[in-house]
DNA sequence: CACCTTATTCTCAAACATAGTCTAAGTCAG
DNA sequence: CTGACTTAGACTATGTTTGAGAATAAGGTG
């Protein structure tokens, strides 16, 4: 059973130091609030990121306890994203011996209490993608701008690379009209990177169609490929509410209807109908009632509910439904 | 930008190595077979693995190369599993220095000629999950077997413990009548391990339930925690493929209806109804008549058809439908 | 030709989703 | 104290998707 079997481990690849990275996400009546970590000076923000130490006995167990340990946050729900190990991983590790792999986990967390000793602080996770936020249509007019850039690139596009830029735009952003994928977080950041929309591409070097001014300004980038992480997180758990009760991972023990359909529509970014989300979640027997009402409301008092803890025993696969992106017909 | 900003990069971290295992899947007549490597003598067999070599750009680019150089195939989709990473991954790695983290791949091939030139051949992935074959509902009787074990296991449990046991083993192997849920592949084998159903438990020094005779006798193992990754490949697969039209990775250019619908049950390991499923297929547009038919069918000859590659373009949120596991009312 | 096999088309009801309307029960300004 | 406003919560009408099955088509074989 040892590992002597594996006839082509070779020495070369003993020069690998491994990371680990989380998305840290927390529900705020702001909305989605993710934990960053200031550098010196002017330098973007980072996620935070801690070794992999030889004493944890599995890499979720070595996350939670230096999670843990810098922030004194009690980690809820925690899941593996991805590996990444691109050797051009940031800029400065062209040409380096070592290649640095990074591990990235979504960990969700309820208490929001500031904890600003250090330089780590909540930041709202449409600061570094505010196209993703599709609450109130495009209000900011973010969406429209980057629709007509996509639009000269489409446009300036050699003959043969026309159709495949055409559809894969539409696949990501959507037709104007069209239904609006809140899924496809990483397809839409990496097409932005691709043309040339997001400093990252620049500061990698890739080749890009757009000039680094063209930029989107409105949104704010983050170290190395952390953008990256953040958007395979953001994917992760828009998809993982719709199957999954991981959304009361983030709520207080006691809410309201609203409170909660508020909480989901922040995640996903996205605007619900209200009678509806009520029903699904009434019918799928996610939540139950308290007894109380808040008063709070600003209307007629709302109910208190508490989310049903037997469910997880009962059908763990279930959550709270979204538009679902199955009927995307043509 | 450069990675000294990381406080708490230690030292510490050095000794990791790397190496990129690979759940390759190819279907034929006689169901879903995955490669596999033979080691000397009675040794159990074991996923294809191969090291993280420093000149290759991405991880992904690493795995298809060594896999394309041992077999010569031609990957089609691959797509990263998960990074198993414990300390104790392997019985012989504990009191080790160095930790092995392990990143898996389900990579999709659809040429099955032999190659058997070397140590490296094709087996049905049922050979180590047979109670993951459900199409002829629990034909060899493993699943009644396994189901009596469990009762025995939840039967014994001390008294704080006895509904967690219950309600976990219906959730994975549903009651008797229950919808069973194809997805739960990892989650049966983690069950199965922690009763001590499987010798890998036993191997590992787990403290477990079952005698290691009560191993079930059907189930073949593999190395180290290799059918622990092959069922998270499988989890993987059986659910992407409602989702995404990955089955016609596994198709020849050329089909017909049924071959594609004993596909999809060969890989989701249950039968499908027939009318539907065509309905399914037909309405998102994911084939089309090539005008051909097939005339070798023992009935009616039916028509050939082939993948609507430009689907992909148009949405590639779609795939071939199971009945959803959404619907699981109590 | 009778009969077996598979292909292909329809039908029908149940379940679900979408997009509303309508009523209830609070707060707050005047 | 009243009327405007706010949110809660129940209900309705309509269309779509699913699950299960019957009915019909078109080949082969004895």
């Amino acid at each position: 059973m040892s590992r002597v079997d594996r006839s082509r481990t070779s020495a070369s690849q003993d020069a690998v130091t491994v990371d680990l990275s989380a998305v840290i996400v927390t529900a705020s009546p702001d909305g989605p609030l993710v934990l960053v970590r200031s550098q010196d000076g002017a330098a973007p923000l980072a996620l935070p990121a801690g070794p992999l130490e030889p004493q944890h006995r599995t890499l979720e167990a070595g996350l939670r306890n230096w999670v843990e340990e810098l922030t004194g946050y009690n980690l809820g729900y925690v899941e593996q994203l991805y590996s990444f190990g691109d050797a051009n991983r940031h800029a400065s590790a062209r040409g380096q011996t070592s290649r640095s792999l990074s591990i990235g986990y979504i960990a969700l967390v309820r208490e929001t209490r500031p904890k600003q000793s250090s330089d780590i602080s909540w930041a709202s996770w449409y600061r570094f993608f505010p196209w993703e936020d599709m609450r109130s249509g495009d209000e900011p007019g973010v969406m429209t701008r980057i629709r007509e850039s996509i639009a000269g690139w489409i446009a300036e596009a050699p003959h043969d690379a026309r159709q495949d830029r055409e559809s894969r735009s539409t696949n990501a952003f959507g037709k104007s009209g069209d239904r609006w994928n809140e899924e496809l977080v990483l397809e839409r950041y990496e097409l932005l990177y691709e043309i040339g929309l997001v400093p990252e591409a620049h500061r990698d070097g890739a080749a890009c169609w757009a000039p680094r001014e063209a930029a989107i300004v409105e949104a704010e980038s983050l170290q190395s490929d952390h953008r990256r992480i953040l958007a395979t997180g953001i994917s992760r758990l828009r998809g993982k509410i719709k199957y999954r009760p991981v959304v009361f991972e983030l709520m207080p023990p006691r809410f309201t209807f609203l409170q909660l359909q508020r909480t989901v529509e922040a995640l996903a970014g996205i605007e619900l109908h209200k009678p509806n989300f009520r029903r699904l979640v009434e019918n799928q027997g996610l939540v139950e009632e308290t007894g109380s009402v808040s008063t709070n409301t600003g209307g007629r008092p709302a109910r208190l509910l508490r989310f049903r803890r037997d469910i997880l025993r009962e059908r763990p696969t279930i959550g709270v439904g979204l538009p679902s992106a199955r009927s995307q017909k043509g």
